[in-house]
DNA sequence: AGGTTTTATGTAAGCGCTTACATAAAAACT
DNA sequence: AGTTTTTATGTAAGCGCTTACATAAAACCT
């Protein structure tokens, strides 16, 4: 070997097959045991196989198969809460099946998440799993009409809602409302997310109708469009504080946010919950372990993840043990970060 | 096409010769352009490209040129506050020169950090970034000889140090108890990670160190060995309480441990920092926007993840302009979590 | 002009598998 | 026993590329 050669030196399923005295065929067909081989001989490719320590070529395979045995996933942000834990879920169910994961991040920008698509299909990934939001529905159901199946995470269109995994967010946004609600509160306030992401709408929806069923006024100016993020919680509170209106508690349609707008709070010594009552969304890990203990409506995000994975495991190879649900229900969780208006 | 035939028509290098009017080999020279191709012939032959929409095989490019384009992953935790940030980095820097990522968990266990290393291996990839901690020494160092080439991040191992990307941990364990002693404190407890983990050693080191140049005696009482998570913070705090003695500033080797250690002294009545300083480790998103603020010792492990996909790209793809750097120095962050003793 | 070097392109042999088709052997019939 | 069906294995043609080698054309010599 000389120094440039980089070649590895694997045993191919030739070696195999010379040492095992059968043809390329039969080697083939004890690794995929699709056609029926005789024990005999079944025996004796495996016992070649493992005397020369082979391992099939899988780029090899996925040429000659035009099965690539990947899967690419698409999401907005590789760092923040949710991503570890829906990535979590995919590789695992994923890779008992022997299938990899591919990963790219769309950074919540449209050219991004094309570039991302491109760049995973370009990569002969089997199917894509796509938790994007800057795209629009209509590229997505052109996409989805395209070679590479797609499954889409957080994300609910009504032409391909088969292809869907989501949260019923309009319904948590209400559990949230009415749960401060039947805590006696009436001057709530919302930080929501960007209207142009339609969870942040329908948690807005949500809201909207605990007010209007607990015959409460929704005043606009109680709600901020915030971001999702921390900092979207910190300028929400700051300008809710700015309001001089009695807030006496706020909702809001993140934890992270919840969490920007508490700090707020603290910084000017208004008491969480006993001033001013918090719940946020999503129940990421972190604010447990913090006081006040933020209460919060669940985002099964992992689940969500989960049933991504094992939606492609069934619809695209075919793996008839699996089922799928395709739509999540919140749960409100109750801590520390609210209580009864004074 | 039938209903079971799921073939994706590309065009294929073989189309565009034939509507260029050159050979296979030409076609292939302009999209490697690693041979001289005369303008007019790159021309016919760009523009027969783009009137087929044609796009390579990835795969059988990999399997001609022996060259898979991926990087292979391998981290202990999909989830937890560091794998995004770092993940972030790798694939940002990987994707602009068209390299890929595929992702696998060990989840700190040895068999399965072995089983992630044989599947990454397997699946081709022309390198191995990993973050491992269940391993040993012996067995990294056995791999590093193999045809794969690997880098290791966090965590330094002397017979191939070329090939670590680290951080001085010891200088950043030193730095956090230095500052509380600066501060007049003297009562310090220390709240360390598993000592099986050479980073929890490290930084073990560091504190014991800096009491030893104050003149301060290491109280192995006021020592408690955690798990780098909330929980083990938790735990470590609620121990310390019980001993009785008297401690004005606790030093957690991690900023969850902190978190989790912070939440007991609260739930206690215990004001934090007037009755008891804190500082974390790790510098990680969260604790910055929740009360108090905690001081922490940075730990830039997504710029670790960018070296090491550097050094991939560099070493491995021969990347002339990268310039790699192995070695971090962490970073003192004074926030809110700390204060002189009383 | 004839010879030599350089440059651009073509030819064809793989890379390591899968799989349709062919064939030989065994099993199941009359 | 002879014929048909079933079953196990082999043969060989790809999958879509890369690249060593061959060759034709152009450029440079003296």
């Amino acid at each position: 070997m000389t120094g440039k050669d980089t070649h590895k030196n694997m045993a191919t399923i030739y070696d195999v097959s010379v040492l095992a005295g059968v043809s390329l065929a039969t080697v083939s067909r004890v690794m995929n045991n699709n056609t029926k081989v005789s024990d005999k001989t079944k025996q004796k490719v495996l016992d070649a196989m493992a005397s020369l320590g082979y391992k099939p070529n899988t780029i090899a395979q996925s040429l000659a198969s035009n099965c690539s045995n990947s899967v690419g996933v698409l999401v907005s942000q590789l760092d923040g809460p949710f991503y570890g834990p829906m990535m979590t879920q995919i590789e695992t169910s994923l890779r008992v099946e022997n299938k990899h994961v591919i990963i790219a991040a769309g950074h919540s920008d449209e050219v991004q998440e094309k570039e991302g698509v491109d760049f995973l299909i370009s990569r002969g990934c089997d199917a894509l799993i796509l938790d994007v939001e800057a795209v629009s529905d209509e590229y997505l159901i052109t996409l989805s009409n395209g070679d590479t199946p797609i499954v889409l995470i957080n994300r609910y269109i009504e032409a391909i809602k088969e292809r869907c995994v989501y949260l019923e967010n309009e319904q948590g946004g209400y559990m949230a409302t009415d749960y401060m609600l039947s805590l006696g509160h009436k001057n709530i306030a919302y930080i929501s997310g960007p209207m142009y992401k339609l969870d942040a709408r329908d948690r807005l929806r949500g809201h909207q109708r605990a007010l209007a069923e607990h015959n409460v006024l929704f005043d606009p100016e109680l709600w901020f469009e915030g971001n999702f993020r921390e900092f979207g919680g910190i300028d929400a509170m700051q300008h809710l504080l700015t309001l001089n209106k009695p807030i006496s508690a706020v909702v809001c349609a993140s934890d992270q946010m919840a969490s920007g707008a508490i700090s707020v709070c603290l910084e000017h010594g208004i008491r969480v919950p006993e001033d001013i009552s918090f719940i946020g969304y999503d129940n990421i890990p972190f604010p447990t372990y913090i006081s006040p203990k933020l209460n919060t409506i669940s985002n099964p995000i992992h689940e969500m993840g989960k049933m991504a994975a094992l939606w492609v495991l069934k619809e695209v190879y075919k793996d008839k043990k699996v089922s799928v649900e395709s739509c999540f229900s919140p749960q409100l969780f109750i801590r520390g970060s609210a209580c009864p208006p004074k």
